[in-house]
DNA sequence: ATGAAAGCGCTAACAC
DNA sequence: GTGTTAGCGCTTTCAT
């Protein structure tokens, strides 16, 4: 049997409201109650019950987590650093993180149904927003608490946390744009979500810029980094007027593309410069090291959880929306074109 | 205001006590009852209040997580993989996964008992075993169900779920040797942790085995993968009689070592043979592609969620420590030595 | 097959 | 300051 309230009240000769006003800190309760209080709450090792404190509370000091659906991003390490962050703040706050998977779109719809009907958190941190996505407009529905990691282009009032990645792209076309290189390609992610929007519009601003090509063609959806497109890449790096650089979505893309290029014959930076964005921990550590745009990750996470909570405690918010800076950092990915 | 189940049995024109059975698939109740209590579910759009069930029936259809608490292993793939796993069979079991982050072995400790004391979980993941675990014992002490991922060197009789990392080490130490390396290093994890002891070990036992020079100078620890270790590093591969090849304990700690070896002139594969241990995504994709033990990272996880879920439910436990198969993937890291 | 009633462990008026 | 009381939304005897 698990100790409670009650045996508390008892062995230190109160009544339970009294146990729970020491619990919750109450200010008018006298010194000498609360030592007698603490003092039986260690001699039992009390632990209050969370489910029952919830209960009537309505708070559950808990914090829902959408996974991303896909195999690709959540092992992408973009995602376990955003979650340290989240951590780091919300352990902070006292809060816990409930997290719960799913395989497909509806799957998704009913765990998150199951955290908010069933009040298992009191808000939640959705990541990787997509184009009308139909999980924030669950979320619109149910009036429910949460906070984008990202951008949503349907709701601009939103609360959200994001970079400014149209910048971003715009500062890592430039940079090739810097170097000397004439023709640049871009190597895109998941049509349908929000930030490989934001990038190949960045890049393409950059190129229009600089009155450079922009160039349907040299724009490598994700079916082409499969098996079945590496015929498609390499004649396309066959051509004479083929691109020297490459503006790549995204790190672990660009390690899988880097292998693909050697593969075909073609060396980075020798051939081909390469940048990408994130910074995960590996691009330093990769052959060669990936120039690429930081976009504080942790910290992405960490206010996000800030916000949240911040939200969900009705706290004053002073900004709706979170734009967080970004920083190019170079390495040895990219280098002026030979001559 | 939430719609609860005394709104559904009003509706329905039966009592709550109804409700609750047709939501627990009681066998004795009339269909018709069930169909009239399901179309006021429906149309009231109800979901149990999961902390008001779990209050009562004192299960939280909820597993922990203990996170690790350094920055490397969080952010290593190894744990987002073993996340997936985990997720996977949870999710399909009907159970979310609740986590909590510590910086410190205190606040690890105090996480747990948050969960274990508050009765948020019903049993606990606990990864990463290190030696004489304070986790472990303190679980043990509340006898709390709970499954390790890893094993305990102290206690062998706890459900667990592991790969042999022994042979595993055995077999990585052993393709080097048949490539025709002598002189083989190995590059060290965290020494508290029991599976840097375990592959240890089996290098040692492969090296035994075939007569070879087991030198503790050729041990490279954590430390020396520092940049003040740089020095050292160098010193010894400028020796004649340094190692030709080396057995690394993690694919990431590979990644950071191949850079190193990069920087102080030695190349991979041609100057310097390396095979490590995972199997991360990222190895097949980084230049060279690393030679590596997959330990079935994603298998590992689903193994641990279902062992700790069928205790939980009180299933009966055929075998209490699991030990899952590994296989060694030679690819472009590891070579014969250069003649 | 169904309803009435008690209670899980806690909080929050409302008294005094 | 502290005790009394009434629930939070659900399950589960015990009746009928």
């Amino acid at each position: 049997m698990s100790v409670t309230i009650k045996d508390v009240a008892r062995i230190a000769g109160v009544s339970p409201s009294t146990v729970s006003r020491v619990l919750s800190n109450h200010p008018k309760i006298s010194p000498a109650t609360v030592r007698k209080v603490r003092e039986a709450m260690v001699e039992l090792g009390y632990h209050p019950n969370i489910m029952a404190k919830s209960l009537v509370s309505k708070s559950t000091q808990t914090i829902g987590l959408v996974l991303p659906r896909s195999v690709e991003e959540f092992l992408n390490p973009f995602f376990s650093e955003v979650m340290r962050g989240i951590f780091a703040f919300a352990n902070q706050a006292q809060y816990d993180v409930l997290m719960s998977a799913a395989n497909s779109r509806q799957e998704e719809l009913e765990a998150m149904n199951r955290m908010i009907l069933g009040r298992r958190v009191d808000g939640i941190i959705m990541m990787a927003p997509r184009k009308k996505d139909p999980v924030i407009e669950q979320l619109l529905q149910h009036d429910f608490p949460f906070v984008l990691l990202g951008r949503s282009l349907e709701h601009e009032d939103l609360l959200c946390v994001n970079n400014d990645n149209i910048k971003a792209a715009f500062d890592a076309t430039n940079h090739l744009i810097s170097l000397g290189h004439k023709r640049i390609g871009f190597v895109s992610g998941s049509p349908d979500m929000v930030v490989t929007e934001d990038r190949l519009e960045g890049y393409r601003q950059a190129l229009v810029g600089a009155s450079l090509p922009y160039r349907k063609d040299w724009i490598i959806g994700e079916e082409m980094l499969q098996a079945g497109g590496f015929h498609a890449l390499s004649l396309m790096l066959t051509q004479p007027e083929r691109p020297t650089a490459f503006v790549v979505i995204d790190d672990v893309i660009a390690f899988g593309f880097i292998r693909q290029l050697y593969e075909a014959g073609f060396k980075v930076p020798d051939d081909v410069s390469i940048v990408s964005f994130n910074n995960i921990m590996l691009t330093e550590l990769s052959n060669p090291p990936i120039s690429t745009v930081d976009i504080g990750i942790y910290h992405l996470g960490y206010m996000t959880a800030q916000l949240l909570i911040r939200k969900i405690s009705g706290e004053p918010i002073v900004q709706n929306q979170l734009v967080l800076p970004h920083r190019l950092v170079v390495r040895g990915s990219s280098l002026h074109p030979r001559t």
